[in-house]
DNA sequence: GAGCACTGC
């Protein structure tokens, strides 16, 4: 037992000092130290954090919030907690958590810090993502996702289980981060027991230096402390001039560095997955025809609705005496990261969400990256050994026309959710809420109405009883609304069953080599009366199938999609339990099993309806927008009336996962909407009166 | 008659 203590090289230099502990038993478990954390611990000290230990524990005593500038390489994620820790600053019972945006780095970032302090992973240190808690009444330390924290804010908003709050990753700017920011900035100055760390790379350190500190009652010193990274240079070419095609340019350049550079794996950035998949059919067939004596390579695409194993691939090594070549999205910008990759090509482009409040519309644009983004993209060349980025636009460019930093998140988004949540976490000004990046006001406006409509908040802005139910689902409002009011329809099981698919991506696969075959596999899921009840058939089958993936790869179906869907419907099932909303079917047998599901739908979604005009076009109601039926509908008739999941801004305007309704159900559910005193002018207008008058004649016949 | 940047609860 003694064994490793004596016979360890470290031992003796560790001693020295005092901030290690000085007795070889682990002050968590009371055992020895193993030799592995002997050895992580000569890594963890070399480390460029480790030089600005004291300094950061000094700050730390004397601030409230503290900003922690390090880019990637030093250390700051796995070191910063344990500085606090190691000082023994926690408090009795309170514990330190670390946000993450993404599930994967909270689940490897905790692993390895348990392995550092050489504890099981879920004791001292655990972590706690969507679906799992690796937590116990032991965890001191605690790696947790954004919307997690957040979540956890809306039970507690004080946040009083933890003294030291690190939000890491700050400048990804995600949505959680900068409502947890909003939040925290008033808790810092309410809690004399919290701490604040924030943590990011370079960019936007001294705006959340401004944004903490400034405060008309309270302004509070925020120190800065900067952390050097630890990456290899990359040097950084730009074309002479603006390149008319970023498609050939980028082939163009992918075949130069592969005719001409040293060995070194390419990454390439495109915008989605058909350009990706297009521009690696082109490259397989064009280097073998112009790069004479061509050194073996291997192309490889990555996007996130790839396979897992075919993402998988790209971590593997390239062709003996070869090269990778890897054409990605922006996932190889912050979500993977890919050794060995030495040449970066930047065309300067990626799809970005936009919200339009005047129209309430998301859609997909592909638009200039920031200068952020293209510096963040180059730094991907330098990971393993000095590398270099080929930026197709020119210097002037990226210093004239490129912006600063993406715009978060917040402005970017339709913030229905994001007002039930502020709301739920008790803050009743949200026009004065101190966003670090204010949203306009016309989209707050958008967010407060629709909420209003679907009952969550009463016309005064007071989060009603509905809406406190429906704030406590993982949802957007419309399907919690939809799924709450369930149960009074006799479906709350099909409701949940549907909610679950629409929370996940597309399930229907349809391979540009197989489309026939695919259309076929989902003619036989198809529900004339609407794809929410093909949604539920496939779910139904699914389950009938044991969940088995041959059976999904044979029906074109995505097994991932349904694997995830059934996740989602778990817990979805036991939030209803909780909330004692009871899980009820209508006989299948009757007339009315899907009258009533579909009369649930239109609860949740009456202000994404659209009406058949006379022309054949449909205009969705209100907003008197033209739109077509999407062509993956299964729809075998043209209804007058239907809801729809989702409007797509693409070569058209296309409503997507229709479902046929009545008009009587709009009056009889969502009259307050449908008033038609407010209603613009047209068909549907006459329509409804048409609907008024032959309803209303028998009841004064009684 | 067509798509699906990326996350997260």
């Amino acid at each position: 037992m003694g064994k490793s203590e004596k016979t360890n090289p470290y031992l003796a230099h560790l001693l020295e000092d005092n901030h290690i502990e000085s007795s070889s038993l682990n002050k968590y478990t009371g055992k020895p130290y193993s030799e592995k954390y002997y050895e992580l611990l000569k890594v963890r000290k070399a480390l460029p954090i480790y030089d600005k230990r004291e300094e950061f524990l000094q700050l730390v005593k004397e601030s409230k919030v503290v900003v922690l500038v390090g880019d990637t390489g030093s250390g700051k994620t796995t070191q910063v907690p344990q500085f606090f820790l190691e000082e023994g600053h926690l408090e009795k019972n309170k514990m330190i958590v670390c946000t993450q945006p993404r599930r994967v780095a909270a689940m490897s970032v905790s692993q390895r810090v348990a392995d550092e302090l050489d504890v099981p992973l879920g004791e001292a240190v655990g972590y706690t993502i969507r679906f799992e808690d690796v937590t116990s009444p032991k965890t001191i330390l605690k790696y947790a996702t954004d919307g997690m924290l957040l979540r956890e804010a809306m039970s507690d908003p004080q946040l009083s289980r933890y003294s030291l709050i690190i939000l890491d990753e700050a400048h990804e700017r995600t949505l959680a981060t900068d409502i947890l920011m909003g939040i925290l900035k008033t808790v810092v100055r309410q809690r004399e027991d919290l701490k604040l760390v924030i943590m990011s790379a370079t960019l936007d350190a001294g705006k959340f230096q401004d944004y903490f500190s400034r405060d008309p009652e309270h302004p509070l010193t925020v120190p800065l402390i900067n952390v050097p990274g630890r990456v290899y240079p990359v040097e950084v070419y730009y074309t002479p001039e603006p390149e008319k095609d970023y498609l050939e340019a980028a082939i163009r350049t992918v075949i130069q560095i592969h005719a001409n550079e040293p060995l070194g794996d390419i990454l390439l950035f495109l915008t989605g997955e058909e350009e990706i998949e297009e521009t690696c059919k082109r490259l397989n067939h064009d280097i073998p025809l112009l790069v004479k004596d061509s050194k073996p390579f291997r192309i490889l695409p990555l996007y996130s609705s790839l396979p897992p194993n075919a993402q998988q691939r790209v971590f593997e090594p390239p062709p003996s005496n070869g090269r990778k070549i890897i054409v990605a999205t922006n996932i190889a910008e912050t979500s993977l990261t890919i050794d060995g990759v030495v040449y970066v090509i930047d065309p300067g482009f990626s799809k970005q969400k936009i919200y339009d409040p005047r129209v309430r519309v998301e859609s997909l644009l592909v638009s200039p990256i920031s200068k952020a983004s293209a510096k963040q993209r180059a730094g991907r060349a330098g990971r393993t050994r000095p590398g270099k980025c080929f930026r197709l636009f020119t210097e002037q460019t990226f210093k004239k026309d490129l912006i600063e930093t993406t715009y978060p998140e917040i402005l970017r988004s339709n913030l229905a959710n994001v007002v039930l949540t502020l709301k739920k976490l008790g803050v009743d000004d949200l026009v004065h809420f101190d966003f670090m990046d204010p949203p306009a006001p016309e989209t707050l406006m958008r967010a407060l109405e629709l909420l209003n409509y679907l009952g969550a908040l009463d016309d005064e802005g007071e989060l009603t009883q509905l809406g406190k139910l429906m704030a406590e689902f993982p949802l957007d409002p419309q399907l919690s609304k939809m799924l709450i009011v369930s149960p009074q329809f006799q479906c709350s099981n099909e409701i949940l069953s549907i909610v679950a698919m629409l929370s996940v991506p597309n399930c229907f696969l349809r391979p540009r080599d197989a489309q026939k075959k695919a259309d076929a596999a989902k003619a036989r899921f198809t529900h004339s009366e609407g794809d929410h009840l093909t949604l539920l058939n496939v779910y139904y089958a699914y389950k009938h199938n044991e969940e088995d993936p041959n059976w999904c790869y044979q029906n074109y179906l995505n097994y991932r999609s349904l694997k995830s869907a059934d996740n989602v419907r778990s817990q979805l099932e036991a939030m209803m339990n909780k909330l004692s909303l009871p899980l009820v079917s209508t006989d299948f047998q009757s007339a009315e099993f899907y009258v009533n599901i579909r009369k649930a739908l239109v609860n949740g979604f009456f202000m994404q309806v659209a009406h058949l005009e006379s022309n054949g076009y449909y205009l969705t109601v209100k907003d008197n927008q033209v739109v077509s039926l999407h062509p993956s509908h299964g729809l075998d008739h043209k209804p007058t009336w239907v809801v729809y999941n989702e409007f797509v801004l693409t070569s058209r305007k296309y409503i997507r996962t229709v479902t046929e309704i009545k008009g009587e159900w709009l009056l009889e559910y969502a009259s307050h909407y449908y008033e038609l005193a407010n209603f613009p002018v047209g068909e549907a207008k006459r329509d409804l009166e048409k609907l008024t008058i032959k309803n209303k004649k028998p009841r004064k016949q009684k």
